[in-house]
Formats: structure tokens, C-alpha cells, sequence
DNA sequence: TAATAATTGACCACCCTGGTCGACTGCGTT
DNA sequence: AACGCAGTCGACCAGGGTGGTCAATTATTA
């Protein structure tokens, strides 16, 4: 990216971030279009190519970006003194819609990286080294400190705690997949909430001593 | 289609129909490319097009083929008579894989049929018909004459469902994902299926009576 | 041997790609 | 007013991939 990225108004800054992203996301690196990200975000070909001299420049921005936020907005915000590892899985997944809301590809894009592949332009190993310790001790953090105490005795609690977490993301992607179809209020949200608290009750009668 | 490919030698019908699957599957259908597949497949491009007229035509035959396949080897062989939902829930992860063993595309295959967007020219509708009612009655079997005494008391046996099935397909995922970089021997499938057994294990362990 | 069926791949018109560049705009400085 | 210059645009380019065709060739059948 070129120093004059940096001056451009922040609206349209986010715009282009988040639609390139978008774009990323959903069609990978090799067929994402920079023909219709400009038209997405509304500005001129020449401009994209003034901001960062290559598509790859972009790409390599946007991995740099994504991972910025991913650590502020989200591993940083882990409550390591929530020793309920549903509880604790609660207050990551509301952190998570924290994040959703204002980056609404940033997961999704995240996840496709890893797919990159280009023999002739690799990603540079010092952003592949960045990404693969932010992950690895983003899931030493999910388990870090946790009481398994709760836990009913006899039971493998590392292997609850993976059910658990299978469970919660198997919830989460039928609710994401509902709500494509749906204008999302306020109000839907918080009764999604609740519903999702009615499972987590569930899981805890499942899983902890009574 | 046309007739002649019904006369053509199974393996060879096989491997056109195997390949054209994996294409449409990785990289959707507009998207796939009727070059890669007669090269990979071995055909030359005009047997493509003197069997199946188009593309189109082409696509349409697998998802035909595909539902074929799915009712068959996997919608019927469903045991109603087994009351245990996590045990119903084995055996239908069993079934899954000997499906997937003969057709290792079909599955996310059919999955990205539903993402077929393209409005001068749609699915049949007597197909995407079949396909609902095939899915939707095969849900419905899968909850079917489940006994749900097995359950522990006063717990929710609907929600504790979703979330077991949850919990196996996220167990399936994560297993896909490491096997993708393995080779697959039988000893190798038993160590899994051991595996998978023990958090069946805590399945019940967490949701049935003691 | 003649007729028919199966098979090939070079070829076509079309579309989309990442990237360039000359033209234009608006603002600050002299 | 004249100049310079950063910012902006979109028509344009060569290259590559697309689904589909078809004349030519081989294999099979009668």
C-alpha cells in the first residue's frame, strides 16, 4: 500500500477495505475481481491501482489489516477470570458478534488465506509465521484457565469441552444461514440470544455436576 | 443426456461423472471448466458434447444422478428400528462413509447445488421439487421413532438432539480437515471410528440417564 | 466393402482479466 | 493569473480462458 491510502477519508477507506475483502472472501484470491470491487465500492480503476500497485499488494494488505483487528477487537477481549467454559464460550461468541458487525467478511476472509496458493508469489513468511501464532495461542487462550470442576466427575472434560465447542459453532452456522434470509432488528437479535442461552442451559445440564 | 452414454462402459461413465462432480463441487458451476474436466477425466472435449448437448445438460444429469444416489445408498438404509438416537446417529455416520468412499464428491456436491443462481436459466423445478422433499423427509427420518426415555429427565430432548447432531458433524469436519493431508489406510479408519466411539462415549455419558 | 457410430482436438467468437495511461479536476502557492 | 501537483477517472490493451463446433479420422457393425 502507498502513503496516500493512508490520507484518504476513513469512510471511503472502510468502504474499499471491506468490499475487497468481501470480494476475497467469496470468490479467493485468483478470482476476485478488482474490476468489480472498484465498481462496488464506487470509485475509478485507476485509484485501486494508485492505493496499492498490484492486486497482490492489495491482498497482502487486507491479510496485514485482518489480522490487526483480529487481535484487538478479538483475542485481546478474552475474560481469562471466566472459569465457565460454557460461560466463558458465551462471551466469545458475543465478542465475535461484536466483531461481525463491524467487519462482516473479516472471518470468512481470514479463513479462505490459508487456501492461497501461488508457487510464483508466495505470502511472506513472516505474515504466515504472524497468522499461525496468533491462532495458535488464540486456542491456548480459549482453554487457558479453565475450572474443570464443573465438570461431572468421571467425565473427559477435554473432550466435553471439544463437543461443547462443536455444538456452539454447529448453533452458530444454522443461525447465520437463517438470517441470510432475514432483515436483521435489534430485537431479532436479542431473541436469537435468548434462544441460544436455552441451549447453553441445556448443554450445562448435560455436561456439569447438578 | 443422450442415449449413447448409457451405452458407454461403466468405468468410464464413472470416471465422467466422478470428475465433472469434483469440478462442479470446487468451483461451482459457472465457474467450472468443461476443459479441465475432459482432460482429467481423458475424454476428448467433443465426446463431452456429443454425450451431454450442454453444459447445462451436463449439470442437470448430476444432480438427477446425484439424488439417485443419495436415495439409494443412503436415505433408505436409515435403521428406524434403532431407538437410540446417538447409536442411530453412528450408524448414519457409518452409512455416510461408505457413500463417501464410492462417490467422494456427491455430498458437497449436492450441497453447492443449492447455490445454483442463474435466472434465464433455472433448475427444473420438478428437480429443486425432488430435492426439497428428498432432504426434508430424510430430516424427518432422522428424528423418527427415537425413544426419547434414553433421555435424562426434565432435559429437552429436541434441543438435546440438535445439539448432539451439532457436536457430530463438527467431530466429522475437523477429522475431514486432518485427513485431507493423509493417506487413508483401513488400520488408520478403525483408529477413527475408535475415536469417534469415545466421544459417542461422553455423548451418552452427558445426555442419558446414568 | 460400405455405412454408421464413436472419437478427437484445432478452432472460433466471446468475455473478462490485471494493469496502464493520457486527460481532467480542484486546490494551494507563487 | 499562472503554475504545479496530488487525486481521480475510465477507455483501452494484450493475454488467457470460455462453451461449443465441426471436419477429419478411426472403430464397429452389417
Amino acid at each position: 500500500m502507498t502513503k496516500t491510502f493512508h490520507n484518504v477519508e476513513r469512510s471511503k477507506q472502510q468502504r474499499i477495505i471491506q468490499v475487497a475483502m468481501k470480494h476475497f472472501a467469496e470468490d479467493g484470491y485468483k478470482d476476485a475481481s478488482t474490476n468489480k470491487m472498484v465498481k462496488e465500492a464506487g470509485i475509478g480503476k485507476g485509484m485501486l491501482f494508485y492505493y496499492f500497485k498490484t492486486k497482490y499488494d492489495l491482498y497482502i494488505y487486507l491479510v496485514q489489516y485482518g489480522l490487526d483487528v483480529m487481535e484487538q477487537e478479538f483475542f485481546h477481549q478474552v475474560d481469562l477470570s471466566e472459569g465457565d467454559f460454557i460461560e466463558r464460550m458465551y462471551k466469545i461468541a458475543k465478542q465475535k458478534m461484536y466483531v461481525f458487525k463491524r467487519h462482516p467478511y473479516l472471518m470468512t476472509f481470514l479463513q479462505t488465506v490459508l487456501l492461497y496458493r501461488h508457487e510464483d508469489k508466495p505470502l511472506p513468511t513472516e505474515l504466515v509465521k504472524r497468522y499461525d501464532t496468533l491462532v495458535k495461542e488464540g486456542m491456548q487462550k480459549m482453554y487457558q484457565n479453565i475450572d474443570v470442576s464443573y465438570f461431572k466427575e468421571q467425565m473427559d472434560a477435554e473432550k466435553a469441552m471439544r463437543l461443547i465447542e462443536w455444538s456452539i459453532s454447529g448453533y452458530q452456522q444454522t443461525l447465520t444461514e437463517q438470517l441470510k434470509q432475514q432483515v436483521l432488528t435489534d430485537e431479532l437479535i436479542d431473541q436469537y440470544w435468548d434462544d441460544f442461552y436455552g441451549y447453553l442451559a441445556v448443554l450445562k445440564q448435560a455436561y456439569y455436576k447438578e
